[in-house]
DNA sequence: CAGAAACCGTGAGGAAATTCACAATGTCGT
DNA sequence: ACGACATTGTGAATTTCCTCACGGTTTCTG
């Protein structure tokens, strides 16, 4: 379980590997920014920019540039003393190291009013992310496509995973069904989602949940207002 | 400037106000986490549970036991030893320490599809929020209403957004008008912006930005494809 | 070609956030 | 009323992340 859990005793098969001694761990919050970076730079290449500082990429997106130095260490050394990163070239690592210089193919699951917007969200096109399929559970959209994607049943939803080779799950339905599918999801060899829905998920260490949640930063900006 | 620019050398006036002496500084995950816990509360309200343990809420939530007794120790003592919290205190004091304990009013810019999804998404009225006021500068589409929200012109954005006593924006514009936008939000007197463009932003400190960037989490969950 | 300037990579230090661990405090059954 | 038990609140330890500061390398200028 990915549950951080030091209250109740550590599950005996887990709890003795200490950490995977793959070199050096790499902070989330690095690939967070890797991200970033990444689409900083494919402006400055429509700009016609051949190289960028550390100074400035770090300008751009409101940063300290011993940061955005370390974090591109992690993998490399892609800089050039005294004259900074060419900027083509460490885009293409970066995506590189990101997995993104190929197409990455994505299920969403629950074609309600959210899932709806992001079948035709022009942002994940532009970032090459591409919506193969779609499920719902509603038996007057299955069958139909929306943004020429096609929406299935549900049910079917492990078999056409496969099938279709999906790389990560959208989870866009109702709150008490978001376990449920999630699971199936997982059941059908996703380890990533981009989780949509105002719930918690428990899955196993080995999946990586991103919570996109709106009514959490709407609240929490509430907060900030003096 | 919000940015956190050490490279260059600090702004004279924001440089000599080293830190506002009002009490202790509270973390910002501190906040984003009283969200959860509310919502979590608001769902053992739902099932008529009287109390809860600080473990029970971790549990729910993924998170650790002491970091749920501590976030809420910064704002008082609101745990019985022995027993844990009363549900509905809880929640209350909670949504009184986020300011959520009355009607907070919003203000949305930009009404393509990901707008359009935002002023019928349902998650947002069950938490108490509002969107009072939409904006756009698509003739088409002003004057009409969408989800019973009115459309203006953006070009009246800080008259309405006045007289409507907004507290805060929602950014769904494209990219190359995001800072703009921004830049009329903030003159017109708001101070929290949930952004949902893949920009940065450069704001005053005393503007506080939240980033939604689905394009990031999807970009950065494909490093996590093993 | 030498000196100045720009800028990267990184060790050391610091700050922030999380977790541990336990004393203090309350509940509950008998 | 008392002992066993559950659970909070919190200082200390730990972990994670960020920033500083500087040596070293390359480019640029005259």
């Amino acid at each position: 379980m990915s549950e951080n859990n030091p209250d109740s005793p550590p599950t005996p098969h887990a709890a003795t590997s200490p950490s995977p001694p793959t070199e050096k761990k790499i902070p989330k919050a690095v690939i967070k920014r890797l991200s970033l970076y990444s689409r900083v730079l494919q402006n400055l290449e429509i700009m016609d920019r051949e190289k960028v500082s550390s100074r400035e990429l770090a300008a751009r997106l409101g940063l300290n540039s011993a940061q955005v130095r370390k974090d591109l260490a992690y993998f490399g050394q892609f800089g050039v003393p005294g004259l900074g990163y060419y900027v083509s070239d460490l885009r293409q690592n970066i995506k590189r190291i990101l997995g993104t210089d190929r197409a990455i193919r994505l299920a969403l699951v629950g074609v309600g009013n959210l899932g709806t917007a992001l079948l035709s969200y022009a942002g994940f096109a532009r970032q090459g992310f591409h919506i193969a399929v779609a499920f719902d559970c509603d038996r007057r959209k299955i069958g139909s496509t929306k943004g020429n994607v096609r929406i299935y049943d549900a049910a079917d939803l492990a078999r056409i995973v496969r099938q279709e080779e999906i790389d990560i799950g959208i989870l866009a339905v109702p709150a008490d069904h978001a376990q449920a599918v999630c699971e199936s999801l997982i059941g059908a060899g996703i380890n990533a989602i981009l989780n949509f829905v105002p719930a918690h998920l428990s899955v196993p260490d080995s999946v990586h949940v991103h919570y996109v949640d709106l009514s959490i930063e709407i609240e929490s900006l509430s907060y900030y207002l003096r």
